[in-house]
RNA sequence: GGGCAAUUAGCUCAGUUGGUGAGAGCAUCGGCUUUACAAGCCGGGGGUCGUAGGUUCGAGUCCUACAUUGCCCA
């Protein structure tokens, strides 16, 4: 026997940090360029902002096992770390840091800001990468990229060139998001949809010609009245039908406007007259431009009311100014009412607040074409997506894909690559006025790369860059490609190398955001998809369902769950949470029970170290039942395994191991192995526990590396990574069927002891009748037969005398013989109603094979199989009855 | 308003192309100081598979409607 023990007598975590270092030292998650295939994930980049979150600690851990899982099947594995530099986010939390300090960004300036935020990102962003370490990422950290770096810089800036000198970059006046909180323009699929309980207040606009007579327009949002500059009507609606041609007052203002007639209107929504407001609603805006009006913009950027709402209400605030115009309507009799209604109001996704649409000049990104290959390429089945449900929200989103607003008020980011020539640009138009709708009037707009000396037109010097920043977004979705150092062309050998990738691994929340613009930007530029798989795994939820979050307060902070349980406890967790297409509903008694599974998984080794290590052994020697059991249990489980991880059910692989692991290695390998004496199967256990280490590595790295340095023989690769995924293929169904046999003889003395409240130190005697086949089983298995189910003598041929109970299985009647009378009893009637049960359903059985519709319709498999089934209950029931029987005559 | 998903034991979830006494873990109850493990071991109880129809020899699995919940889009 050895001596070699684990350090410490339970799972203790603490020993990471150092295996962590180890693996990284030796390189072990470096990847270059070779001859094998390679195996590569871009990591989702975390904001710089961030720091760890489950949300993070899921969606590393489900990479980090597939990681680890193609390392060991041998393949290139690399994986991207990075971090982003999340616009408006990143932006927000310095600012309000430095507001703390009395600092106005304002008052600072650009240039003084940019300098805190790199301060900042030097100090705090590598936090959330040091806790990606943490959790045992096997990133190669040599190709650590952050998305404001210099190759990314270089990167989003040729793609915007490029994309401008093919016309699909335009700058326009147009409608947008705009969010006073943040002060910035939005996309619109940045925009959130919240259910509010609000109001409608229905407002009477007097006719320009009979005062006496006026037009109710209902809407939600009184205050922007100010702006508007007509009233519409559906021309289907009856009852505006004689207000054609006729103009109205707009209360307040005094403007003139017309009643125009617009299939868009909604026939049903309040009176089925409504306001128009061209710079302050979408749908407006559409109806303006057809109808030629006038836009009245009375809202600024920053959420106040402009002079054109007129000077009582100029530099309210738009909620206040609301409140004032709905006064200013009563004071005056034109509020007709005020109605409770429940609305959908479009909200920032970032801060929360109610959006703004807003006229402003922005720079948009035509979509159509360029959304065009993307579609081709998922309908194809290039892009696969796991689940497959979400095929089809991505195919439609594609299809229906608008301008994308690519134009950001804020300071932290990339700085459009656009210059004016003051020069040129004051002849062509004024910077506010809304030229260039169609986005062919360039004059006085350099874009390029670098910043121009001099103006190529008139030779200028007075040249500025454009103020605006790009959407985060822009150069997220360059990620996948510039990571690998595009456009610069000494890279191309690791692009054509390492892209496509081999899989996306993301929540849904962001598929619209970052996956598809991936995709349109990858195929764009690379003429290549990024990835071939997408795969999208659910949200992190507390016990109740309910999405985690700061303000619930019910959020669980994994750093935490790492220093009480530790970081494989974490892992496992949420890996076995992991069910494909749903969410993770998590709490603490997940954690406590990874944690006892790393506790078995430790204390198992010293069982097994206590009988030796051994080199390989020849798997064909295996000759016992046990031995040639565990090692068919053990094939399928590899089989599984690699099934599982390739479709991306991590659950059903974690929770593989798990069953084998514990429920069928331990629950009975392990205690058959004490009772071992051959040396095949000493050797066989340290092996398939060596391997069983191997297999489980992926999703609880830590534990399994510690216990491979312990278990390890001299000679073996020094870290369990250096090892192949185990290569075994074993069937012997004869073998399961009779083991699986022993196992319910074991549990069946098991139950009646436990009926008969019986010590554990009384053994009893059993009697047995079965056939000679598994009668030579039990004779051969009884070492540990008899002390697993505390048994005495196995008889088989003479019935002893004495007070027995009784269980059958489909090959043998066994008699227990006990002292207790009560448990006897028990058992008769245990058994008397197992025969009720098993006569039904040996009825339902026998009527169907007697049912010649089910014989010609059925497969043959189908029927053979019943047909066994049929007899094995058969045999039970009888072996029962009999047992009744002689029960009744003794 | 349009679409998607889910609904199986108290809880979280499995359940292969429809093929049959309905599964696991956790929780619960009873027993056990069993020399790896009480973070454990052994045993037990617990389910008209959301509801109502339909297809089929056969439905947890397929179809239809409805209900509830969640999500996406508008």
């Amino acid at each position: 026997m050895e001596n070699r023990k684990l350090k410490t007598k339970r799972y203790t975590p603490g020993f990471e940090k150092e295996l962590y270092e180890k693996w990284y030292g030796r390189g072990f998650f470096q990847s270059r360029k070779n001859e094998k295939k390679p195996f590569v994930i871009v990591i989702p980049p975390p904001n710089v902002t961030g720091s760890l979150h489950m949300g993070h600690a899921l969606n590393n851990t489900l990479q980090d096992i597939l990681v680890r899982f193609h390392h060991l099947l041998g393949k290139n594995v690399c994986w991207v770390p990075g971090t982003d530099h999340g616009g408006i986010a990143t932006q927000t939390v310095v600012e309000k840091k430095l507001l703390a300090e009395g600092k106005r960004k304002k008052e600072i300036g650009r240039e003084r800001f940019l300098e805190y935020m790199i301060e900042w990102k030097q100090k705090y962003g590598g936090r959330i990468l040091d806790q990606l370490k943490v959790l045992g990422c096997a990133l190669d950290w040599k190709r650590l990229r952050f998305t404001m770096d210099e190759t990314c810089s270089r990167a989003v800036k040729e793609a915007f060139v490029r994309l401008y000198e093919e016309g699909k970059i335009y700058r326009g006046y147009r409608l947008i998001n705009y969010c006073v909180r943040c002060e910035t323009s939005l996309s619109d699929i940045e925009v959130e949809y919240k259910p509010e309980k609000g109001k409608l207040w229905y407002i009477k606009y007097p006719l320009a010609d009979e005062a006496a007579s006026s037009v109710v327009v209902a809407t939600t949002r009184p205050e922007t009245m100010l702006g508007d500059t007509a009233v519409a009507v559906n021309p289907k609606d009856k009852r505006y039908k004689n207000l054609a041609g006729k103009f109205l007052i707009l209360p307040i203002i005094g403007r003139k406007i017309p009643i125009i007639y617009d299939e868009r209107v909604e026939m049903d929504f309040g009176t089925g007259a409504v306001k128009v407001t061209p710079a302050h609603d979408f749908t407006d805006f559409e109806i303006g431009k057809t109808h030629n009006l006038e836009s009245v913009k009375v809202i600024d950027e920053k959420g106040l009311m402009t002079n054109l709402a007129g000077e009582e209400f100029c530099g309210l605030d738009r909620f206040e100014a609301r409140k004032k115009v709905v006064r200013s309507l009563e004071e005056k009799g034109l509020l007709e009412k005020v109605a409770d209604y429940e609305h959908s109001v479009s909200t920032c996704y970032r801060c929360g607040q109610p959006i703004e649409p807003m006229l402003s000049l922005q720079w948009f990104l035509r979509m159509r074409e360029i959304a065009r290959p993307a579609i081709e390429a998922v309908k194809k089945g290039e892009i696969k997506f796991y689940p497959p449900r979400w095929k089809s929200a991505f195919v439609n989103f594609l299809e229906n894909i608008r301008d994308w607003c690519l134009s950001r008020q804020i300071w932290w980011g990339h700085r459009l690559p656009v210059y004016y020539c003051e020069k040129c640009f004051g002849k062509s138009a004024g910077k506010s006025s809304p030229e260039n709708q169609n986005g062919k009037i360039k004059k006085g707009i350099i874009v390029c790369a670098e910043k121009p000396s001099r103006c190529p037109v008139c030779g200028s010097t007075d040249i500025t860059q454009e103020n605006d920043v790009l959407d985060t977004w822009f150069s997220s979705a360059l990620w996948p490609f510039e990571v690998f150092g595009w456009p610069k062309e000494e890279s191309a050998g690791e692009l054509d190398y390492y892209y496509p990738t081999s899989v996306l691994v993301t929540g849904h929340e962001i598929l619209y955001l970052w996956v598809a613009r991936m995709v349109m930007m990858g195929m764009k530029f690379v003429g290549k998809i990024p990835f071939a798989d997408v795969y999208i795994h659910g949200i992190v939820r507390d016990s109740k369902g309910k999405k985690m979050s700061k303000s619930l307060g019910n959020t669980i902070d994994p750093l935490d769950i790492i220093e009480k349980y530790g970081v494989d406890s974490l892992r496992y967790a949420v890996a076995k949470q992991a069910v494909p297409g749903h969410d993770l509903l998590i709490c603490d008694e997940n954690f406590v029970s990874a944690r006892n599974f790393m506790n078995k998984i430790w204390n198992a080794t010293n069982v097994v170290l206590k009988y030796g290590r051994a080199h390989d052994v020849d798997i064909a020697e295996a000759k016992s039942l046990p031995d040639r059991w565990i090692l068919g249990e053990f094939s399928l489980l590899l089989e599984e395994t690699k099934k599982n991880l390739g479709k991306y059910d991590i659950s059903a692989y974690a929770r593989s191991v798990y069953d084998l692991f514990w429920g069928k290695f331990c629950d009975w390998f392990l205690e058959i192995a004490k009772l071992e004496e051959s040396e095949f199967s000493r050797k066989l256990l340290y092996k398939i526990f060596r391997d069983i280490l191997v297999v489980m590595h992926p999703v609880i790295p830590f534990i399994t590396e510690e216990i491979y340095s312990t278990v390890r023989l001299p000679g073996s690769p020094e870290s369990i990574l250096g090892n192949p995924f185990p290569r075994l293929s074993f069937a012997d169904g004869d073998s399961r069927e009779k083991i699986t046999e022993i196992f319910e003889l074991v549990k069946g003395v098991r139950s009646i002891r436990s009926l008969a409240k019986l010590p554990a130190s009384e053994k009893v005697d059993i009697f047995v009748v079965t056939d000679k086949n598994f009668r030579k089983a039990i004779e051969e298995n009884a070492f540990f037969i008899k002390p697993l189910a505390k048994i005495g003598k196995i008889g088989f041929e003479t019935k002893p005398s004495g007070v027995c109970s009784a269980f059958a299985t489909a090959h043998l009647r066994c008699l227990v013989f006990i002292p207790d009378f009560d448990a006897l009893e028990r058992q008769k009637e245990n058994i008397k109603k197992e025969i009720s049960e098993i006569s039904v359903y040996v009825e339902k059985m026998e009527k169907l094979l007697s049912n010649s519709k089910f014989l010609a319709n059925a497969g043959e498999f189908v029927i053979e199989k019943k047909r066994k089934t049929l007899s094995e209950f058969r045999k039970k029931k009888d072996n029962l009855e009999k047992f009744i029987a002689s029960f009744e005559n003794s």
